[in-house]
DNA sequence: TTGTATGCGTTATCAG
DNA sequence: CTGATAACGCATACAA
């Protein structure tokens, strides 16, 4: 016979420590009803209590700073109202953007938010993925994602959105962002009147589709527009400001251009530096182009034309994306219009 | 008597649909164990097991994709594993970098960061505070506190840490920053000497002690050093990049400066734009200081006087301090160096 | 070494 | 309308 027989409503439960918070039971105890009538008073809408009924355990409650714990709540209801986001690069204030206005909006929706960091990093983000499973998210977010073990067991087994970039190793998830390539074509044909000389590219890397697709619209339209732009004036980088600084120090070590398309802003800010430090004047020597649109150009780098990428609008498409899976439909993400801003 | 009165381990448990994730008792029906073997097996140190039975297990873990569920566990080890963030501004990107070093070696820890933003308002602050309660987070750091209702029995509950900003109504919660009236004071001798002409100021909100503290450096130092500041050349403003621009807009309309001492850099950017809007050259015309050095500076505001915050610092000393206090332990937080960026 | 049983806090079902 | 109880997934004290 197991030690403590007796019924837990009978075990004189001893006063809770300070820092314990109150549980259900203590306001039920309080106001003298049973569990069950503390959880329809404090539910509405799941079951009927008398308004006397109510009012105790309201009060009790309020007495009590009782705060349902999620944790009990979560294991019976099977639902955990908590949504991972998971970001690949801590550098690009776009992406920061997206997290803090989705946060906000599930922040409304009396949800909570993990946040991951993947540092665009395969390892790095499996681990993400396992925690964010083990805690039962209700669904993931991906501020470009990338490839990794474990993303086709998990996206087959929750609710992703992919923001920003798709993985073509599983395409059926749905994808919210704009039409890279047409932007790209878009901005391109459109500066090309205006640029005369030499044009430079410097892309991200090819294992982002996203990266990918912005470099191809760049090259497809300058062919067909008879534009040349030789083998050595197009370098790869990573997404970052630094390595923006080190492919123009390798253009221009050679070689001068008077225009270079980026991949994105932070390549941009690098190559920028680049270009002051050899004294050249943006825009008056040298031209340059981004992509996305980073919320801080308009103060600080009003020489940077780019194409504006609507993140409120992205938060707010995954968002309702991430609902429509949640209501177990099958959701096709959304294409964003685009902005071109020419300095 | 209930309906269910067999053992649940007598239940015939359906497969679980291809959906559910597999719980321990999947694991110890294939492995042939029981729950408590898996348990044991698969955490080591809390039991014995024969070598035989945990290969068993890690076997059929394996096969199942099992992962232990988070709420689970969370409920019966009182340990929710999960950490709290919570964000004044999203618009600074000191405030983000804090954010993802932070979350970076709370991962590693193989814990979770729960993300809020309250956009420095109290209501919000507060309803970021009652969901991180009911979710049970085993600390709570403030990137920036605003004084609320909840704030005092939140700290008083909970393991908090304020980072970069003190609430001066809590004074015992334990404080990871600088010492931003040293810092102020020290900045403002130092960057004096070069400067030749009208000096205004542009603080931030003095509901905020830091704010208040890097405010009443400038003043309390420019008086010792004889410098005349009017009273028409301190003006106020929020932290944010809209406000600086605002406050130089009313500054610059009826007189000229050769230096603007601001709140934090944010505000300083606002104040540049104005000034290149009026034709002046930054820093040749006018000289600009701010306070953080956001890591963009480095790319964008070269121009940019500044006290460099070490941000990564914070975060491995909040974390410090946040385990001291896990621990049961009293934290005194810390006070860390800051450098001068001078231009 | 292994298994059984209990409880963590909650909601839902069901009997009263 | 109310109360008793099972169940969610897990860890652990205790029995075997």
């Amino acid at each position: 016979m197991p030690k403590n027989a007796g019924s837990k409503h009978n075990t004189p439960v001893a006063e809770r420590s300070a820092g314990q918070p109150a549980s259900i039971r203590d306001v039920a105890r309080l106001a003298g009803v049973s569990i069950s009538s503390v959880s329809r008073a404090l539910n509405p809408g799941t079951g009927k209590v008398s308004a006397a009924t109510r009012l105790r355990v309201v009060r009790a409650a309020e007495e009590l700073r009782y705060s349902p714990n999620h944790f009990g709540r979560a294991l019976r209801s099977q639902n955990t109202n908590t949504y991972a986001f998971v970001l690949s690069s801590i550098q690009n204030n776009l992406y920061s953007a997206v997290a803090w206005e989705l946060e906000r909006r599930i922040s409304e929706m009396g949800a909570g938010m993990l946040i991951y960091t993947s540092n665009e990093d395969s390892a790095t983000q499996d681990r993400c993925l396992e925690d964010a499973v083990s805690r039962q998210v209700a669904g993931l977010f991906f501020m470009c994602a990338v490839e990794s073990d474990l993303l086709k067991p998990t996206v087959e087994r929750g609710n992703c959105v992919f923001i920003n970039r798709r993985v073509t190793s599983v395409p059926d998830v749905p994808f919210v962002g704009i039409d890279d390539e047409a932007a790209a074509r878009e901005f391109f044909a459109t500066a090309a009147r205006r640029i005369d000389g030499r044009i430079a590219i410097v892309h991200g890397p090819q294992s982002s589709d996203t990266s990918a697709k912005r470099l191809r619209g760049f090259l497809d339209i300058a062919r067909e527009l008879g534009c040349d732009i030789p083998e050595d004036a197009v370098v790869g980088s990573d997404l970052s400001i630094e390595s923006g600084y080190t492919a123009a120090s390798k253009l221009f070590g050679s070689q001068s251009f008077d225009a270079v398309f980026c991949g994105n802003d932070q390549i941009a800010y690098g190559v920028y530096r680049r270009c002051r430090e050899l004294g050249l004047q943006v825009p008056n020597d040298v031209s340059l182009f981004g992509f996305d649109d980073n919320p801080l150009n308009e103060w600080l780098a009003p020489w940077l034309s780019t194409v504006r990428v609507p993140y409120a609008a992205f938060a707010a498409a995954s968002l309702d994306t991430m609902k429509t899976l949640n209501q177990g439909k099958s959701a096709p993400g959304r294409i964003l219009p685009y902005d071109l801003v020419l300095k």
